[in-house]
Order: C-alpha cells, then structure tokens, then sequence
DNA sequence: CCATCTTTGTGCACACGTTCACAAAGGCAT
DNA sequence: ATGCCTTTGTGAACGTGTGCACAAAGATGG
C-alpha cells in the first residue's frame, strides 16, 4: 500500500556517511588479507591500494571511526581489523535465511563467502514442496508456510530473496511481518516496505545494462551498422509536436553527438 | 599558485550523469511492464512510483535525454521504451562470456534476465578440463584454453567473471588482452584493468556487511547504543616501536591472496 | 635533546547528485 | 477561442562525496 519510503535523515553528529560505510568491507578484506599474511602495519598509502581507492579518501574514511593510525608510521592491520569488524557488526553472528532456491539461490547457499564473516544461513526456504527436505549445500530446505516460525526460533533479522519476480513481493512483506528488519533482494523487481526495514538489490542485469551503455560509448555513434539492428524502428512519437532540444536533428537515428570517452 | 590548471567544465556537453545511467534499467523495466499491460501513456508520478524513485528525480533524469514527455499527458509508453532502449544500447546484441562455471556461473548461465534484452550468452569457460564439453543451461563449456579465440571470433566485449578470487586478475586480463572492454566481476577481489576497460563488481559479502552495519544500529537505538556487549575482546591498541618488515616488500601490487573456497 | 623524516588527520574547495518549486506547455471543456 | 487544469522541464538551493594540500604528531637517528 504505502510507497516503501527508506527516506531516513539518519546521519547524526555521530554518523557515518553512506559512502564510507560501502567501503569498509573492502578494506576490511584487504586487511585480512595483510593479517593472514602476518603483516603487522600498513600505511594508508598501501592499503588504499590493495582496496582500489584513493589514499586520501581512505584516510577520511577511517577518520570517521576514530584516529586509529600512528603517524610515521601507519595503521595496526590487527587492531584495525578489529575495529572495522566491530563498526560493521561482525563481532557477532548474523542468521541468515535464503527464501527461493532455485538456480541463484543454492548458488548463494553454496557460496563459501557468507559463512566466512559473521554471516550463518540459517534456513533455506522455498515454495515448491517437491524441494522440502531436500538438502542444499547440506541444510535440508524447508517449506515456504513455515517461514514465520523459521524467523522466531532463529532470531533471524537478514533476509535473502532469490525467487521470481513475481513472488518477491510476497515474500518480502512476510519476512518483514516477522521481524526482519534488512533485505537483501536479488529479484529483478522493486520492493515497497516500511520505515525501519533496509533492502539492498543486486541486479545482474541491470549492471549489464550499465556496462553496455558505457560499451557503446566506447564504440562511437557513428557507425550502427557494426552488430545486427534488429530491433524494429523507432516507435511513432508523442501526438504533438516532437520538440527537440538539440538543433543538429538529422532524422531519427545517429542523433547522439560523439563525445570524447576519457 | 596559478598553476592555471585548465579544468574545463565541459559538464554541458551530451554526457549523461552516472547516477542517471544506473537508473534508466530500472524506469525501462517499469515501463516494459506497462507495455506489456498495453497502457499508452504514463505520467512521471506514477513512473517514478513504479521505480520506487522521485518523480523530480525521474522527469531531471530524462530531461538529459531529451523532451520526450507531452505537458499535461504524460510520456508515450512505447516511445520512451524505444529512447531508453537506445541510449543503453540495447537496440543491438551484446554477446557475453561467463568465465569460471561454478555454482555461481551456473546460476548465471541459467538466468534468463541475459537474454531478456540484447545479451546473449555466446560461450561458457572454465579451468576445469573436465568441465569442457559438459552442456549447461544448453551451452556447452569450453576451455580457458580457447578463450582469445572465443573472444575474437564472437567479437565479445562483454565478459563475466565468476571465478574464485584467486583466478580472477589473470582470467581479467586475458580478456582485456583478447579485447574485452566491459567486465562484470563476481570474484570478491579488486580488479586492476588498463583505461578504457569498465569494471562493475557484484558481492554479496559486502551487500551482507553493509545490512549488518544498518542492522546493527537499529539494535544499538533500541538498547541505548553504546554496544559493549560483543565478543572478542578488543585487540591490542596500536604497539609503539613497530619497524617495518622490509624485506617482504612485493611491489607496488601485493594481489593474489587466494582466500576463495569455491 | 634536537633535527629530520614519514605519515596521519583534516580544512577547504570543488564536483556531483537530489529535491524543491514554479513557469511554460499542452490538452480539454465550454 | 478562451480559460482552466494537468503535467512536464528546469533553474536554483541544498546536501553529499571527493581530492588536494598541508600542519600536526610521532618515530628515528645523531
């Protein structure tokens, strides 16, 4: 009913930006890496490189946690990891529940990277009775109608949905209804949910789309005949008047100007 | 002081936002939906609900495209579809090539949103020799062996890379060097690619990691915050007299972790 | 103890993205 | 036609994110 609004001033005095939150977990696999390798600092310099970001930025980042680092000398990689997994809320378990498993969804359960951090799946759940009992990954799967329960016993709060489309939505409001308060979606549809409740997506095709639109940048405008145009000719326009800011109208095609990628 | 650094604003030229970019999958899913429905017509309200986005947000993003929209009506459904369409670029065929068919690349292989629009999957690689030959989701394997020829004989720029992160910057640049341009990459490793080559990542761990940072303030608004109530114990502030290990110096990149289970 | 060197932490300026608010544009009824 | 009503398109204000550049902090060596 209402228009899932993750509208949230947040961001207190105390708060951290968005941006940098999305970073921690890459440098927080950085330094695992270091740590493995029983090295014992690192200047943000380094790090920033191992993570694929900007040193400076980094430096801001971790800034925001607090002054963890020496000067001269650099950044702890032990303490450090410590405190990014307690910033993250790693230092405690997290039950997860996959809802879905299809093709993706015994992928994600096979997927070796959620039990590695804090993350345990605590239940497979599907629709299809033909899969209940079965075992995924070693976890039986169980069955869509005991989905409530599964959430109580579990204390579970983070979802997972890898189901069609069309049931995602469903889904989604029952995990919300029993108490799960952060989704992480990978059905290609948008979910509505109330305040309070945090969904992340993952789309892989509209990350393909992205990349396509920058692939063909890349290749100039000019010549369309490169790959096949099979698809049908532009749609009439509007009723009215076709307005046109561009003045370098030529006809229906070609009408993006080329601009220097880079 | 007057370096004279000539930064020229060039922000009006044709380019199109980023964030506007990453946004036009999703109004073109919503708008594929209405087509399908038969409905002529949509105003940027109901779109931007669609969407879940801001209508203000939705009529500024297509402004960048151009006027399409018909004050008082709405925007032409069919027509919009088709503008969308083309600024992505997907009135062509993208051929695509998933590298590394384990779980993950299985599931990819088997996802119908590829050849929902303009991708198709043009071949399969993996490592694994037994691998080769084996049909999945109807594509036969092929070996990593073969990849340059696969790469040119399709003319693919697009590749997928769902390899262990171990194997991942050497199956990367094999593609950049068969002349990939795009990469999509599932592989929890950063990837170093030369300019011009784009680089999307996919990572659950991460995605998880962020909820839980979101989740676990949620909690700490409940119970008064300050959440000393976690596991292990905190690790030793940073040491004073720390001297650098210098003899493990490995260059300006110190990759190849190899912490990936399958 | 002092000089020097390295590296952090951050103020500042700029670029990017979002939202508001409203004039202009067009349809529709009379 | 004319006037009203709906909805787009966009200028401007505001908020967020990024990168530079440098002073402060601490290590290190004499």
């Amino acid at each position: 009913m209402a228009t899932g609004r993750t509208h949230r001033p947040a961001t207190r005095s105390r708060g951290i930006p968005e941006a940098t939150v999305a970073r921690l977990p890459l440098y927080l696999r950085a330094l695992t890496a270091l740590s493995e390798r029983s090295v014992p600092t690192v200047s943000s310099e380094e790090l920033a490189a191992a993570a694929g970001v900007n040193s400076a930025k980094l430096r801001k980042d971790f800034s925001y946690l607090g002054s963890y680092g020496t000067r001269g000398v650099g950044y702890d990689v032990e303490y450090l990891v410590y405190q990014i997994s307690r910033e993250l809320g790693l230092t405690q378990d997290w039950p997860v529940v996959i809802v879905g498993i299809g093709n993706l969804g015994a992928a994600l359960a096979n997927y070796g990277g959620f039990a590695s951090r804090g993350f345990r799946v605590a239940a497979l759940i599907d629709a299809d009775p033909s899969m209940t009992g079965k075992p995924v990954a070693g976890i039986p799967v169980q069955h869509t109608d005991d989905l409530e329960t599964i959430i109580e016993e579990n204390g579970v709060s983070i979802g997972v949905i890898a189901t069609p489309a069309g049931a995602a939505q469903q889904v989604c409001d029952r995990l919300v209804a029993a108490g799960v308060t952060s989704i992480l979606n990978f059905a290609p549809t948008v979910l509505s949910v109330p305040d309070g409740v945090d969904v992340r997506k993952v789309d892989l095709s509209i990350e393909l789309q992205i990349l396509a639109f920058h692939e063909q940048r890349k290749a100039g405008e000019e010549t369309t005949g490169d790959g096949t145009v099979d698809t049908a000719p532009p749609a009439a326009p509007p009723a009215a008047t076709v307005r046109r800011t561009d003045g370098t109208d030529s006809g229906p095609d070609g009408d993006v100007p080329a601009v220097m990628p880079a």
